[in-house]
DNA sequence: TTAATGGTTGACAACGTTGACATGATAACG
DNA sequence: CGTTATCATGTCAACGTTGTCAACCATTAA
């Protein structure tokens, strides 16, 4: 293809067509009223000059067709995993996705998104977790105009700031343990509680609700605070075996990252998994399979969560109308793997 | 902060202060012929009002002032890393980052970037591999009238099409190959060779090239074919096991998620790290420490190699220039960790 | 035949900004 | 004092698109 000299404009496209710059507007934007015989002469001429619409003119009249995410989160595979939900969403309805990383003082994201907002680059904002349980930074960028979807952890909205795109942990964190538990296992531990974790919380009190289902009760000891991290997974297992001379039989992990550090842990102290020690994670993220075995985890459906939370601002953009009440939950599903079977006890 | 109406454009702040509209677009562009009464008193204005100029009815007027990075890696860290890398750059210059996953169909890309370009979205475009190795790629987009910087794999630059960020893994894979020379290492295996891929390439010729250097023969059957990834790592070892009953002292992992793998693998069959087998990694990616001992390996800043393209692609957009001399060359350096010492039989 | 209808099309302004140019005031110079 | 240069500011068009409204034509109803 030859060097371009200039970007044709819609003119050219109606000098061409020998039509006015209105009615290729009109072709361009799928309108009702062009009898057939000028539509395809018109789009003839467009395919002909390779024509593209210019987005930013567009905008500029009309609204702005960009959403942003914003994430301020450690864990690659989450954000990718997310991003390219989001995006795969955008590109099917004809938006943009700009990005925004941020470190955590939600007061100067509050800004720099403002600016963005109120620059007319971007109508709508995505946000995850620990971002989206700031309501003091949702109601700030709803006040500067924009559209916000917010993806959450809990059962249901708990609000009726904005839209939510939640993610049941409660009921996840039951489930997974009711696994367990069906196994045969009475000794559970989990690793990775963090009280100021929304998903840990959450995962915690399922864990908690299915024993209490069941009738077992929890050893608090067997509960190990700790970051979801792959190294504070290894720590938490030696802190967890050493100050346990009754060894736990299962150990359900907050993430698969923990997860696969207390598989590594384990194996340093020669347990076998999951003949001596059922390990179950949860998220099923890339690390569920880097161990062996396997990871029996929550599967968690990252990018659909993400498209739905893009499908949702958009239609908060391009209608005008608040539609407090289009929230939707997930609900996480039990991915049986390797790494966990009945204890040797039981057997 | 109260719910805004609509947003203030440049004239509501002209009224506001008294003066001309086209005043204050000089304030606000920083041009000098401002007196400094007048300019205090805009800028006053400007704060009062929480004024924004309009980033689409700029673009339009001025050029674009957003760019693309453009990826198709399986590599969440190396994708996350490179995004905020180019991220800061383009907020220090006040530009604005388009995301483009794809899944290595080029032509698509081809002609989806070009509707980018063509609709004014976008200026430039940052290509990593292997998308950026892609000539016609390269070439197509300058063509439609983008600016692009490539990074790619390679002492120098390969040609003069446009401006390359260079990381040379031949001089890095034969550092890191002549450290374990020199700890006394004779039988260093080779893991995650892959002729179609670049950088693997790179690093298994530095390879053999520190070992030309000190005289020391390449054992053919040390050298594993295989994927950059955690799982392949494992099962490349285990080949690399059991293939040669004369265990090699040493692995150098094409990169951390490789020798992560290998790792895991090498603790399996009840081997010590670095005293029964040293590994080494490549990268100084998270999975770096995702291991005990933690890796040494070579480390690459992709962050700074990002920001570094970023710059360069911004650079273009702003000169009308071409300045195709402006490539610049990145040397990972080796990180000492753990994970190699000297071969048990020397010491 | 005339008026009303409905489907196509075009002329023009507008979005918010910047660039080119014009104007007015002040300072500098002979 | 008159002329010119310099600085500060303003006026207006333009970027490429869409919204508003008017105009046109062909058909149908009265």
């Amino acid at each position: 293809m030859a060097p371009i000299t200039k970007k044709p404009t819609i003119k050219d496209v109606a000098k061409l067509a020998g039509v006015s710059f209105k009615t290729v507007s009109r072709v361009v934007n799928n309108e009702a009223s062009v009898s057939d015989a000028v539509r395809d002469k018109v789009n003839e001429c467009i395919n002909k000059l390779n024509y593209r619409p210019n987005h930013t003119a567009r905008t500029m009249r009309k609204a702005p067709f960009s959403l942003a995410f914003v994430y301020d989160n450690p864990n690659s595979n989450y954000v990718i995993q997310m991003q390219n939900g989001i995006i795969s969403q955008c590109r099917k309805q004809g938006f943009e996705l700009v990005i925004r990383p941020t470190d955590s003082k939600a007061e100067d994201v509050g800004k720099e998104l403002a600016a963005m907002i109120g620059s007319n680059q971007i109508g709508g904002v995505i946000l995850t977790p620990p971002l989206s349980e700031n309501r003091a930074l949702v109601t700030f960028l709803l006040n500067q105009g924009a559209k916000v979807v917010r993806i959450l952890s809990g059962s249901e909205p708990p609000d009726d700031l904005a839209p939510v795109i939640y993610v049941d942990d409660i009921a996840a964190g039951d489930d997974i343990t009711a696994y367990l538990l069906q196994l045969g296992h009475r000794r559970i531990a989990f690793l990775g509680h963090n009280p100021a974790h929304e998903s840990s919380r959450g995962r915690l009190q399922g864990y908690q609700q299915a024993h209490d289902k069941q009738g077992v009760s929890v050893d608090k000891n067997l509960i190990i605070e700790g970051e979801f991290t792959f190294e504070s997974g290894m720590k938490m297992t030696q802190t967890l075996l050493e100050n346990n001379p009754q060894r736990p039989t299962a150990i359900f992990a907050c993430n698969d990252e923990i997860a696969a550090g207390a598989v590594f842990m384990a194996r340093l102290q020669n347990l076998r998994i999951p003949e001596d020690i059922s390990i179950v994670g949860f998220e099923n993220s890339p690390f569920s399979v880097q161990t062996l075995p396997h990871l029996t985890t929550m599967d968690q459906p990252n990018f659909d969560i993400a498209a739905s939370a893009a499908a949702l601002v958009i239609s908060l953009m391009q209608e005008q109308k608040e539609m407090k009440t289009s929230s939707k939950g997930f609900n996480p599903k039990l991915l049986i793997r390797d790494s966990a079977t009945q204890p040797a006890t039981s057997k």
